[in-house]
DNA sequence: AGCTAATCATTAGCCATGCTAATATATTTA
DNA sequence: TAAATATATTAGCATGGCTAATGATTAGCT
């Protein structure tokens, strides 16, 4: 077969394209497992997500927010307002900078999201509580090589 | 620090919560990554991967189609009417149960399709790019593992 | 100092996409 | 044949994306 003669030279051009190809389609297979842990917190995705950042990623302004989030402000000034709406988090003028808000997360918001956190992970762990040592190692590591590159390039 | 002494014996465990946080994390940021070239198709990402089932996966009916998306008969309905108001796809009643509709590709559809594909694999081959051949081997043999525990539908 | 420009957040209003409930039509079953 | 079931659509609601416009504050320039 070709793919088998030709593998060896291949393996960098050929190989970004499966492999890209192959990501992708376990991202979205991957999210739509964990989604229904999400729906079980009561609140939508984006207010889940959101709420993530503010109860693991500390106190933070809303640009900085819709930034972590890769949404325009405005579109998480309504997030948030809902996610204020429910408890969740408050908001506080920065005393460094009256232009902005910070937003912090209440111990009601900070509760769900741990618990959420939890089942979400449950749910993904018995998914890889299939695998060996080392597979898992594996992903480890594909793990950390992707959030390197994630992280890095805001094209 | 606590970690460091008990890593060894509890590399199971713990490996299994961090790997679980870390790919849920990294599929989150991967499918924003690519959500812009969906929207450089001129059509929402519901339209773009309900196109890209129609496109790939042959003509089916509006309640499988509906199934693979994962989404409800009334939402697909009307993302499948956007689809045919902008000529991408096109519906017929099935004469083996007139009940029930095929959904089929144009060659409209067809086309931006393959060329989106493509947009988004070149994005994520260029980030790929950064990476040596062992990462791309290691990133390559964790998709191989994903993908055999992610396709057993069982919910 | 004071005026202008830039920045931060919000509001208003658009569209896409998720849902349930209700409906029309066709098929299956009792 | 009549009743039940199945398929798709329509209607209506909620969430979450966007841009444009506004108000409030800060930064910068002369």
């Amino acid at each position: 077969m070709v793919i088998l003669i030709t593998r060896e030279r291949m393996t960098k051009e050929l190989g970004f394209e499966e492999v890209a190809r192959s990501l992708h389609s376990n991202a979205i297979h991957l999210l739509r497992r964990v989604r229904t842990e999400d729906s079980a917190m009561g609140i939508g995705p984006a207010q889940a997500s959101a709420l993530s950042v503010v109860v693991f990623g500390g106190p933070l302004t809303l640009n900085e927010l819709a930034g972590a989030e890769q949404v325009r402000p405005p579109t998480m000034s309504r997030v948030v307002e809902a996610l204020v709406r429910e408890g969740l988090v408050r908001r506080q003028i920065n005393n460094e900078d009256r232009r902005s808000v910070k937003i912090f997360a209440t111990d009601k918001g900070a509760k769900i999201m741990h618990e959420g956190r939890n089942r979400r992970e449950k749910r993904l762990i018995k998914l890889l509580s299939q695998l060996g040592t080392d597979e898992i190692r594996c992903l480890g590591r594909a793990a950390r090589i992707l959030s390197r590159i994630l992280v890095t390039d805001h094209a």
